[in-house]
DNA sequence: AAAAACAACATGAAATTTCATATATTTTCT
DNA sequence: AGAAAATATATGAAATTTCATGTTGTTTTT
């Protein structure tokens, strides 16, 4: 029996590198699945880091500039020019720490609540539906899987 | 006994919506299992979106504009530009297509070649180095796992 | 209680990215 | 063949993003 570390796959496209390496398909697979989502994001009127920082807020109903950054994934300076331009649109406001005035707090308005409600519903349903297509395959155990992965990400 | 559809589990982080959210997971997992690795390939003075074209070149030796694009994830128009910009600094070259001449291939030039072997020698170490760090978690089996979100993705 | 270090956010300026559309060249249709 | 559609790439202009650094406010050291 032979073994080869590249297991070609796909008739005509050699399985080479990129086709079976972690961080590609990591990658891949994020932007594929999100594609269909993040157009009805936009669709919703919301550019896809407006979405992240509306979900962040749905959960919490306040947070600072530097967790939003973290948690959507965004350098802090850029996240400190999207929740501007989210006050502008009504969809968050801005207010102060009683006690560190350093901070701001960012809050979803009632019309970002409104927003939220709406898009986080989406996305559930897709993400059931994303999930369903998935129960046959190996991927069943995704979420469970990227848990542990970000776990372990986390605490090194 | 009472069920909830979201489980809090408190002390601090609450798991809602996001941190159980599956793009939401995929994005993370991408992002920060990709943060050691694009750190290095920053320092071989490469940005991300090069190092992906290099890649993808070290496996095909020549791809149009078009395919680099939709293998490396992004635009067509903003790839042109990253290849105009690697161009002028020697990474690859454009050849014409004898027959179609819309197309252009784009190859490594020596330089790239020399570039691509030591970072996909340093992609590859780091991708082990990875998943051995995952071996003993539920992720063990994740680029199986990611394979076949992809293929299902892909055939819909 | 200063000084130093740290933390949170803001901002200018350069660079990149996006979006829509232009141009050139095949392919397909009738 | 000629027209229409499709494909591949390029590009202007606006918008966003990045990077480095500036400000202000808080915490820690000494």
């Amino acid at each position: 029996m032979i073994l080869k570390t590249d297991s070609p796959q796909n008739s005509g496209h050699k399985a080479k590198f990129v086709n079976n390496y972690l961080l590609y398909l990591l990658a891949a697979a994020s932007e594929k699945a999100s594609g269909q989502f993040h157009a009805k994001v936009r669709k919703a009127g919301l550019r896809v880091p407006e979405w992240r920082v509306v979900a962040c807020l749905y959960d919490s109903d306040k947070m600072m500039i530097t967790e939003l950054a973290e948690l959507s994934l965004m350098e802090q300076s850029r996240m400190t020019r999207i929740i501007a331009q989210m006050v502008k649109r009504g969809i968050v406001k801005r207010a102060n720490d009683g006690t560190d005035r350093r901070r701001v707090w960012v809050q979803l308005t009632p019309d970002g609540m409104a927003l939220a409600q709406t898009l986080v519903a989406d996305a559930k349903a897709h993400e059931r539906a994303l999930l369903s297509e998935l129960a046959d395959t190996d991927a069943a155990r995704i979420k469970i899987m990227l848990q542990a992965v970000l776990k372990r990400l986390d605490e090194r």
